[in-house]
DNA sequence: ATGGTTGTGAAACAA
């Protein structure tokens, strides 16, 4: 069971690299983020020609998540009930017997910001909901673009990226109090090296450089940290021509009862 | 060098 998250900054531009990942890598589930298209406009037909059903929560221009699966996907809940936020940055699904989330967590654009403020009370209302999906679903992986590099093993810089957006210390413990609801950092069950990124600006040829962040994750519930078999970051995709800023990030779940 | 690149959508804005 391969389960996989992808930033891919424009599903419209994108869609080439998605079937042509899917076919490569054969991803049992994968959640996208930044799919920046109105439901109306989602490739449902090209993804099921391509073998995945999918659902989808998106807007034009910004935002937009969705999970595609090769089997069936059912309870779908969109966004937090009770928090009307107009931006698409939440998705939960349930495929087989595992529940899925995938988040776009805030930018934030800068410490201190605006967008900061509400990256932090938007990480603390989604606490809350994940929270209450443990609770009914123990079998729970959620993914995404989290927008915050764990530590500094996750930063190619942290010299220049001290305290600043995405690294600063109130991310971090937002994402720390979110880990402490009972998930775990799966690429850290197999690798504890620093200099292994999920994106890269697109400025300076930060990709050659191996200039990165680590900021996309899958979190794995403590009830199937056992059956966590591998954990990897695709850089090929990455390589591609016309590539997303963001590259998948996969989880081998032993396969399932 | 307060730069640089990409996507959306037609000028900024977001990342």
């Amino acid at each position: 069971m391969k389960i996989a998250s992808w930033n891919v900054n424009s599903l419209n531009v994108r869609l080439p690299h998605v079937e042509r990942w899917c076919a490569e890598a054969m991803p049992d589930i994968l959640a996208l983020q930044e799919t920046k298209l109105e439901d109306a406009k989602f490739p449902v037909a090209a993804l099921e020609a391509a073998g995945y059903h999918s659902v989808y929560s998106g807007q034009k221009t910004y935002n937009g998540v969705a999970i595609l699966a090769r089997t069936p996907i059912s309870e779908v809940e969109h966004g937090i009930a009770g928090f009307d936020d107009p931006q698409r940055r939440i998705l939960a699904a349930t495929v087989g017997d595992l529940r899925i989330v995938n988040l776009y967590v805030v930018n934030g654009q800068a410490v201190g910001s605006e967008k900061y403020a509400y990256k932090l009370d938007w990480l603390a209302k989604v606490g809350a909901f994940l929270a209450e999906e443990i609770r009914r679903h123990p079998r729970l992986v959620v993914m995404g673009d989290f927008n915050i590099a764990p530590d500094d093993r996750d930063v190619h810089d942290p010299a220049a990226w001290h305290e600043q957006i995405l690294c600063s210390t109130p991310e971090r413990d937002a994402l720390r109090r979110v880990l402490d609801i009972g998930l775990v950092d799966s690429f850290r069950l197999f690798n504890q090296d620093g200099g292994h990124y999920s994106w890269w600006d697109y400025r300076q040829g930060a990709f050659r450089r191996n200039l990165g962040l680590r900021i996309d994750l899958v979190l794995a519930s403590e009830a199937l940290r056992a059956h966590c078999r591998a954990a990897s970051i695709e850089r090929e995709p990455r390589t591609w021509e016309r590539a997303s800023d963001h590259t998948p990030v996969v989880l081998e779940l032993e396969d399932g009862r």
